[in-house]
DNA sequence: TCATTATATAAGAAATTAATTATATAGTTA
DNA sequence: TAACTATATAATTAATTTCTTATATAATGA
């Protein structure tokens, strides 16, 4: 159905952004104050507000409020088993171009 | 390392497209001419021939020429586990979304 | 109440992506 | 060789995304 598609292009979509990954990467490990994940990723504070409102919108972390901090972590832990496989995918990429190049020679 | 990273969110932007993750759904079963997939999407032939491209970009699918026509199947079958996953991940979330819409009430 | 802090939002410019239309290319067949 | 077919590429426009700068909001503490 359209609907599951495009939900799921979405899904991809939050993915697609280097920034953004970095984020869930970050989250992997338990909720993060906003203020921690401002100082280990080194862009503008609005900037990555902007990219956890987005990866808040695609339904991929969700966020709670204490005092003045807000807290992020993720909805669902299987995000990181999509990363995990983007990355096995990229790493035989790599060793693919490697060997073809070898054969080249 | 950012390589990897931008490789990786590479691969998502890739996915990020409605009609791209039609197209590698309908690779999943073995190498499609090009005439079948336009076929089967409704959508111009140089609109596919560029979702194509920029699959083939992103190092997720290959492509063999054989007299005039041209067929594409999947570089790695690991690709479809991806989507797999994306789709459990977005079940999730609509039940979820489902059984707050029941407590609220 | 005022100032401060943490975060979000808005507005705008630049870059990227998507779709359309027109055209090019490569292979085939008459 | 000329016409035809399948696919790709180019050029354009519209839409979307990203980043920056400025500003708003909400919670806290003096």
């Amino acid at each position: 159905m359209a609907v599951l598609l495009n939900l799921e292009s979405e899904i991809f979509k939050a993915l697609g952004h280097p920034t953004r990954i970095k984020i869930i990467e970050l989250l992997k490990e338990g909720e993060l104050c906003v203020c921690v994940i401002n100082e280990k990723l080194e862009q503008s504070q609005p900037n990555i507000s902007q990219h956890l409102s987005k990866l808040k919108k695609a339904d991929l972390v969700k966020s709670r409020k204490e005092g003045l901090q807000v807290y992020y972590s993720l909805k669902d832990d299987e995000i990181i088993d999509i990363l995990e496989l983007s990355k096995k995918i990229i790493l035989k990429q790599i060793n693919q171009t490697r060997q073809d190049i070898l054969k080249e020679n």
